[in-house]
DNA sequence: GTGATTGCAAATCTTTTGCACTAAA
DNA sequence: TTTAGTGCAAAAGATTTGCAATCAC
């Protein structure tokens, strides 16, 4: 016979957590899945706290914005800078860049190696490159 | 005789607002000299309010506001956006791309020829290129 | 229990806006 | 004149912070 589980929350979520050394909390469990449940996604603080809430999730917007910076400081996120108006956080930590479309606000990956840099210039002495960022802005 | 010039401002700056289609204000006249009187530059408002009240020129940061992004519309600047905390505009409209220093929140330009992307993907169709933005970044 | 985490509301910071006043054409 | 531009103070929007209540260990 068959224990049928009905936990709130998936295993990979609270060993997303556990490995990233932070407690694993009603709302950090659920803000893992709704992140790294189904493809990469792009999201602004405002839009996760919107579907947490869509999901019948109470979690404050403040909430919201500690789990996204400490997830970027684990790692499990990267921050992106396009727009003056908001961040995104983006679930693909793998090496790629992105297309901004400008009118909507969307942002898509571009598969690293649909982008090439030839050449990049050293940067000034005793200062490591800690990351090179490429936007294709776009209208739409 | 020679007569001597007393205007408070140069003919470069007048030029470049009359170029411009912009209205040859006092405050206007002032920021296009602090802006393109020297090399190329990477200022955010607050920083060019600040020269300005530092020469001695009355000017309001709304004012400075509207004047960016007006110089930027008349692309005369680039706004570069590669932080959350304030948007930067570079005097220099020419391809090019950025190293940016996390630490100081310092913008240096990295000529054209100095990075070259080998690959870059289409856009979906219909959806021109506007840009593409390449920022190096480096802690300091 | 004890320290980490949360929620709320207030604070902060950059940028924009409304509107009466001033200046350019 | 007539319209554009300016300054100020208030508003807006994103993000952070302080602190008491709550939760994980």
């Amino acid at each position: 016979m068959t224990v049928i589980s009905h936990r709130p929350f998936s295993q990979q979520a609270l060993d997303r957590l556990s490995a990233a050394g932070l407690r694993p909390t009603r709302q950090r469990l659920a803000l893992v899945k709704l992140l790294f449940d189904g493809c990469d996604r792009h999201l602004s603080a405002e839009q996760l706290h919107g579907e947490a809430l869509a999901s019948n999730i109470r979690v404050s917007l403040a909430t919201v914005y500690n789990a996204l910076h400490q997830f970027t400081a684990a790692g499990m996120l990267r921050e992106i800078i396009v727009d003056a108006s908001c961040s995104y956080f983006d679930t693909n930590t793998s090496e790629h860049h992105h297309f901004f479309y400008g009118k909507s606000g969307r942002l898509e990956d571009i598969p690293g190696h649909l982008v090439a840099l030839s050449k990049v210039p050293q940067a000034p002495a005793g200062m490591p490159i800690r990351r090179v960022d490429v936007i294709v802005r776009v209208d739409g």
